[in-house]
RNA sequence: UGGGGCGUGGCCAAGCGGUAAGGCACUGGUUUUUGGUACCAGUAUUCGGGGGUUCGAAUCCCUCCGCCCCAUCCA
């Protein structure tokens, strides 16, 4: 596999984690729920999982997360596999089960009451969920949670033997009701459902939930990182909890979130895609107007396609919405490079040509110049003939290249025609042109000198094939459809007599073509019959002149400028009124500044320190600030290995001039790393700055003489540039360049 | 008592203190017997806004704004 060279987050994680033994091997899952069939953002993250597997030489798991016997069923686990085997992923000897574990967890919770950290709730659905609290609001823990582990023991048991009625009783997680986090408002583990399991039939009453199973499958697999989307952020604190109150073995997993896949003009959640199938508005889930992968494989998109788009949009953590014209784009540039052309007239108009007797087989390849594929079909060619309707105008707009009275047009493979008469029916509608060719214009025989536009494609009248035709647009109009009201009534389009050439169908050398100047269409792998064949449209090729023709009549898009209204600052106690006055008139801090350090006790009294031992109000203020600021977010002051004496030692150096800010920065990562004095560090690392511009000249000079071309753009007025050659000169001098001097000398060079 | 995330062109997305990558879309042009493909060129004086630190900020600090997720016995 070709890595990219820009790595994901997921990767950098991995890389580290490999990089520093915390795992000795990459092991990661694909964990669907078999409740729905799988959509292209299960693509995504069977491309995540199975990728970095792969990427690392690891392993990814398939498994099956079916907790909840309600909703799942064996044909959506046979559709999740085959989508994972379609997309061309390897899950190893064998699909993994959640409900394979079931015995495991049952033992993990047992072990959890004796810890005395779950028990048995008895409170019903609705108290439970009044007792949870709400966002501004806690919780308040049920009465039963004062049960004796005994007592829990019991009822867990009873529960399991399927004593109770569903809703009886839950097997809770004894955290925090007054968690700000809601998720760890002491969590449900087991509910009691009276109810067979695909798998497991009558064995179990009670059904591990999603908190409790999922970290634990994990860890049962030996799993590393668990990949997620964004909405499970907020379950990792049970994920970490659970895992870590077992004091198991480690290494144990871990679990990161990406963000989902959302592409314009769909629906994405199984919840929707559900409704749309149950509802009939589509036939069924591989209707190939769906995002799901039955769906895309049915329309006849490609495997590759789908993993090339994968690819293309990246893993991130901001929620983002893909135009379709990405995926649109992934399925074309595939199938360009290998399907065979056809003609296939959708819209058939007859055309007689007039001066044409007998009949000849044209001899014509499937591939167009610029795909090194070989092969060929004959086109029989005759008096007879059909256009696409679209391609005659009476009247043509300006810049129509196509056939018109006075414009020829050349039939693809074939000859050069001049349209003589127009033929209509008694309204008026064109049913019929009578043409002439012109014999010396074959194609690749051509000596007619004439010049025409275009090319367009054709059949035979007679020898040409009825085929169905399936054009299949958007699902929805809308680009954020939120139901059924947004369903686009164009999205499928039959076409029953459409005509084809008869080698694609006598033939038959591929499954998928390109019709040509139509699209890449695909015979239905389902509906298609010899005596009846079937093809779907996959997607329309690029169509410059539909897009002319449109802007001609769509005004252009209303700019729209967001107004950011500032929102009232809070407003500062007595205290750091006080301690602000101070800073700003006493010590002459700038406003910014004195106000970062007055409204953080821990900046403040830090502040206040270093100040004691060092009188330079400004540039300690500075540092504090902006800095120590830093490191006071990850940490209590205590934990922090430097303390305002180094600051202070750090600061006095940087007014001395013994150092510059840019060393500063150097020392203070040090000074944060190891705990070491500033003064240690710029002896260990020799850090003193040279300011001696006869020393700094030299360096100059050669990156001058390295860049010419940045030169060259300096002096054409890119003045950006000289940032380019300070940062090069003082990389060349380790940082230690004094910037100040090295930013004038250069600018006084470059002149 | 709220918490957790996220903001870089029309859409994705690199970048992590030293010249704002790349892809899609769009606009021109070249090639072309597909108004396709391929190729070339153009498109962000600026990274949600405002301040601050720095010789230098998309990157560090402060602050404000805007989105998303969480109060299923779903996952």
């Amino acid at each position: 596999m070709i890595m990219s060279k820009c790595k994901d987050f997921l990767r950098s994680i991995v890389e580290e984690d490999l990089k520093s033994g915390k795992y000795r091997e990459v092991a990661t899952r694909f964990p669907p729920e078999p409740n729905g069939f799988p959509h292209i953002g299960h693509a995504k993250s069977i491309c995540i999982n199975f990728g970095i597997a792969d990427d690392y030489q690891g392993h990814c798991n398939l498994r099956m997360d079916d907790t909840n016997p309600t909703t799942e069923d064996t044909k959506y686990v046979e559709a999740l596999k085959d989508a994972v085997e379609w997309l061309g992923f390897d899950w190893g000897s064998s699909v993994y089960f959640t409900s394979d574990y079931f015995l495991q967890l049952y033992d993990y919770a047992v072990k959890l009451i004796k810890m005395g950290k779950a028990y048995v709730d008895s409170l019903d659905e609705e108290e439970i969920r009044e007792y949870r609290g709400t966002i501004t609001e806690h919780g308040r823990r049920s009465k039963y949670a004062d049960r004796t582990i005994e007592e829990n023991l019991n009822l867990l048991e009873r529960m399991k033997k399927g004593e109770f009625k569903d809703g009886e009783h839950v097997l809770r997680a004894k955290i925090d009701m007054a968690a700000a986090n809601i998720k760890m408002r002491d969590p449900l583990l087991y509910r009691i459902r009276n109810i067979k399991h695909f798998r497991t039939g009558d064995e179990w009453s009670i059904y591990p939930m999603y908190d409790f199973a999922h970290c634990l499958s994990d860890y049962i697999e030996g799993i590393s990182h668990s990949i997620c989307t964004l909405e499970f952020e907020n379950n990792r604190a049970i994920y970490d909890w659970v895992l870590d109150e077992l004091g198991l073995e480690l290494p144990r997993p871990y679990q990161y979130e990406f963000a989902r896949l959302a592409i314009n003009y769909t629906v994405m959640s199984k919840r929707k895609l559900l409704k749309l199938v149950d509802g009939g508005q589509v036939s069924g889930w591989d209707d190939p107007r769906l995002p799901t992968i039955a769906g895309y494989k049915r329309r006849g998109y490609t495997p590759a396609s789908i993993l090339n788009f994968c690819d293309q949009i990246g893993i991130t953590k901001a929620n983002s919405m893909v135009d379709v014209s990405q995926l649109e784009f992934c399925i074309r540039d595939d199938l360009n490079k290998q399907v065979p052309r056809a003609m296939c007239v959708l819209d058939p108009l007859k055309v007689t040509i007039e001066n044409y007797d007998g009949y000849e087989d044209i001899d014509a390849s499937y591939y167009p110049h610029d795909v090194p594929k070989e092969g060929s079909r004959k086109i029989p060619f005759s008096k007879e003939i059909y256009i696409e309707r679209e391609d005659f105008i009476e009247k043509p707009p300006k810049g129509y290249f196509r056939l018109t009275m006075e414009q020829p047009v050349r039939l693809r493979h074939a000859y050069i025609i001049t349209c003589k008469e127009v033929i209509r029916d008694t309204s008026g509608n064109i049913i019929e042109i009578k043409a002439e060719y012109h014999p010396k214009s074959k194609s690749g025989l051509d000596t007619s000198g004439i010049k025409v536009k275009s090319a367009i494609q054709w059949v035979s009248a007679k020898e040409a094939k009825k085929v169905e035709v399936r054009l299949y647009d958007r699902l929805f109009s809308a680009e954020l459809p939120e139901g059924v009201e947004d369903l686009n009534p164009n999205s499928l389009q039959v076409i029953k007599n459409a005509l084809i050439e008869p080698a694609v169908i006598a033939d038959r050398p591929d499954e998928r073509f390109q019709f040509e100047r139509q699209g890449y269409f695909y015979a239905d792998p389902i509906d298609y019959r010899d005596e009846k064949p079937v093809f779907n449209k996959i997607v329309s090729l690029k169509d410059s002149w539909s897009k002319k023709k449109k802007e001609n009549n769509s005004e252009p898009r209303a700019q729209t400028t967001t107004i950011q209204i500032d929102g009232e600052v809070a407003p500062m106690n007595e205290a750091e009124q006080t301690l602000f006055d101070k800073y700003t008139q006493k010590y002459g801090l700038n406003s910014e500044v004195a106000n970062t350090l007055a409204r953080d006790e821990q900046l403040s009294s830090f502040y206040e320190e270093s100040l004691s031992i060092l009188s330079s109000p400004v540039s300690l203020a500075n540092i504090v600030s902006n800095e120590v600021a830093r490191e006071l977010k990850q940490m209590e002051v205590k934990e922090l290995k430097f303390t305002a004496k180094h600051i202070s030692e750090l600061v006095k150096m940087l007014d001395d001039d013994t150092i510059s800010n840019k060393i500063a920065k150097q020392v203070f990562e040090v000074m944060v790393k190891t705990g070491k004095t500033p003064i240690q560090i710029v002896e260990d690392k020799r850090l003193i700055q040279i300011s001696d511009p006869s020393e700094i000249e030299p360096i100059i000079d050669k990156v001058i003489a390295n860049n010419p071309d940045n030169v060259a753009k300096f002096k054409a007025g890119n003045s950006k540039l000289l940032g380019f050659f300070v940062g090069q000169v003082l990389k060349s001098t380790g940082g230690k360049a004094n910037p100040k001097i090295v930013n004038q000398l250069v600018a006084k060079k470059l002149q």
